[in-house]
DNA sequence: TCCAACATGTAACAAGTTACATGATTTG
DNA sequence: CAAATCATGTAACTTGTTACATGTTGGA
């Protein structure tokens, strides 16, 4: 059987706190969105799935008068697979999909021109999600310089929160050096 | 329709040079296959799909006596494509998959000999990794310190590799970072 | 002569995207 | 009262994984 991230990811959600498939869909465009995330029509089909292998159960809330918000919540097998996967060494690291590294690889024939553009305009979408992503984490954390006093449940938000602002800055400080690289490569040409 | 980046990244293995199925396999193995990945049972799929669609083409070279290896190149309609793909910009970043990031962000409750472990099994695979990244650099690039004498044709490979090795010791250092941070935590505590 | 690597495929299934479909609630 | 957001779902399709299946070639 397959490796289920969906599942674990939702079953990681639900352990912070009760939630409908549409507060789920939320989350995903949060933090933890920058490691996982799912579509709206794939959340509802795998609560369906969860709530028949008895991972989670599920109640009604109501929304207004009659706007039934379908919540849901960890059993204690769900809560006992959780722990389980989150234990669980990995023995190897899964390919990290990037589209712009992977056409940079087919560079030949590309006139310098567009290679700018390309990644000039790669600089500007990683800028801008860094920007967010100081923003929510200033938000979350603020001037506070002294984070070994979270709380372990702060804790696991801080962690991502930094390791996406780190990836980010990495990822921009390598398209500055080596767009930098290409414009060099250029002049000595001449 | 869907992005088909499978289709556009054999397109552009095949730009380089021609090759069979096997041989797309193998590149994904190496370089390119830090930023995409697809097993031969999808790839033989995609290039009779590639095939019927008129973007490559199909040869035979004798390999042995009777082992008939079916060699690819791209058409012109193919080259066409590929070219339009690598040139067009993004409008938004997808998100990077990573599941060490999302378990972190599930930790609440786990004890703290467990949280070192997993971030020890961590920094060992992503040390492993990065030193066979390094080793290939070193491999392909030598000591030669002045990359912008690269040709265009390695240049793609070059930077390819530079963002890899990057990106790893970035992760290298966030998880040796948080692990500090998470141990000074506890210590706090006694 | 055996084994690893070379070489190509299919079938069943799981995961993920896009589009379609509907209705309630809140806010300006 | 209109528009944005809240809220849930299904259908058709694409993409990706695992397992099954077969045969060749080169080297120790």
């Amino acid at each position: 059987m397959a490796r289920r991230i969906l599942k674990f990811s939702i079953l990681g959600l639900l352990s912070k706190q009760d939630m409908s498939g549409y507060d789920i869909t939320i989350e995903f465009t949060k933090a933890i969105g920058q490691f996982w995330s799912a579509k709206h029509s794939q959340i509802y089909v795998e609560l369906k799935k969860l709530l028949d292998e008895d991972s989670i159960s599920q109640y009604i809330e109501m929304a207004g008068v009659k706007l039934e918000k379908k919540m849901y919540c960890l059993t204690t097998k769900g809560k006992e697979e959780l722990q389980k996967w989150v234990l669980e060494l990995d023995d190897s690291v899964e390919t990290e999909k990037d589209i712009f590294a992977l056409k940079l690889y087919f560079l030949k024939d590309i006139p310098k021109q567009e290679i700018h553009s390309l990644f000039n305009n790669q600089l500007q979408l990683r800028e801008k999600k860094l920007f967010n992503l100081q923003k929510q984490f200033s938000f979350l954390f603020g001037n506070q310089q002294n984070p070994i006093y979270l709380d372990s449940e702060e804790l696991g938000h801080y962690l991502v929160l930094t390791k996406a602002i780190s990836r980010e800055e990495n990822y921009i400080s390598w398209l500055n050096g080596s767009l930098d690289l290409i414009k060099k490569a250029e002049d000595s040409l001449t």
